[in-house]
DNA sequence: CAGGCTGGGTTTCCTGAGGGAACCCCAAGG
DNA sequence: CCTTGGGGTTCCCTCAGGAAACCCAGCCTG
């Protein structure tokens, strides 16, 4: 974990990092989204220490992004996706288009993505919201915005 | 930084993660993208400790995210985006977008994004590389792939 | 041409987070 | 009752992060 707390940085990267920049975060998420919603099962499936397991599920609810609920009369619980945290899911589909691109290797991507709306095998893209077309690193200008410190 | 090595996970999500997982990794990827590219102005700028400093330079360098380059005859080296690096920046624009939405409070987002094709101030979306309508965590399918374990 | 200055690190030491394994609690079920 | 299994806690050890001091290679200045 980061010792530097960033969630007081001017910067919604950090912001955004304060929430899922703990080593595992984002993978926890990710299983979660994929349907494995349990301590066991994400335990088992990530290979991480429960301590540290109890630690990122307990951050990621306290921020909203997680939401823990009780599946039987017995003391169970699993873990689901909040709107705020399905759209962190975002982020995890940009992550795993740049690892299918840059470090899947001969192999191949592990894993396909079929878009429900038009049935294809396909990658996510970025454009703007405003005009539709691509908006990449190179296609913008970063100006000083209301928050700014 | 994580102890457990990610980078043999069978998931691009934390191949990804290997490369830029570690604390500090994806704000130092951030200043080198806003034209802060040497030691020194990265260091003031973070507050982060030279030691890692150092050690994620290095690590983005390896990765082949970041090029160490000369720019005076005394040894001086400033670091630029490679075009792998470049790649990674859109996914620091997705997590910039989720910071300001849910983190940025009621003095709104520290910076705006100016698409240059269009001239409006906009927020980056995610398209379908085919259809080019929305394709976001809720609109897919998740399917094996050639790469799969 | 000795001494400073500057950028870009390296070293040292201390603390605390991650890993691993053992332990614990509670509610069925047999 | 005793077991089983999910969901955690506790303990201990090691190693990564933070802070600050130190180092070195070239200009630059007196």
């Amino acid at each position: 974990m980061q010792r530097t707390d960033f969630s007081a940085m001017a910067c919604s990267i950090a912001r955004t990092l304060d929430v899922i920049g703990e080593p595992w975060s984002p993978l926890v998420l990710r299983d979660v989204w994929v349907g494995l919603t349990r301590f066991e099962q994400i335990q088992a499936d990530l290979g991480i220490s429960r301590k540290v397991l109890t630690e990122r599920l307990n951050h990621l609810v306290e921020h909203g992004v997680l939401e823990r609920r009780p599946y039987d009369r017995r003391p169970r619980y699993e873990y689901v996706l909040t709107s705020k945290g399905t759209e962190l899911v975002d982020l995890l589909m940009v992550m795993a288009g740049w690892g299918d691109r840059w470090r899947a290797g001969e192999a191949g991507p592990p894993v396909l993505y079929r878009h429900r709306a038009c049935g294809e095998i396909s990658r996510v893209d970025l454009r703007c919201d405003h005009c539709g077309s691509p908006m990449h690193a190179t296609d913008i200008d970063v100006l000083p915005g209301p928050g700014a410190p």
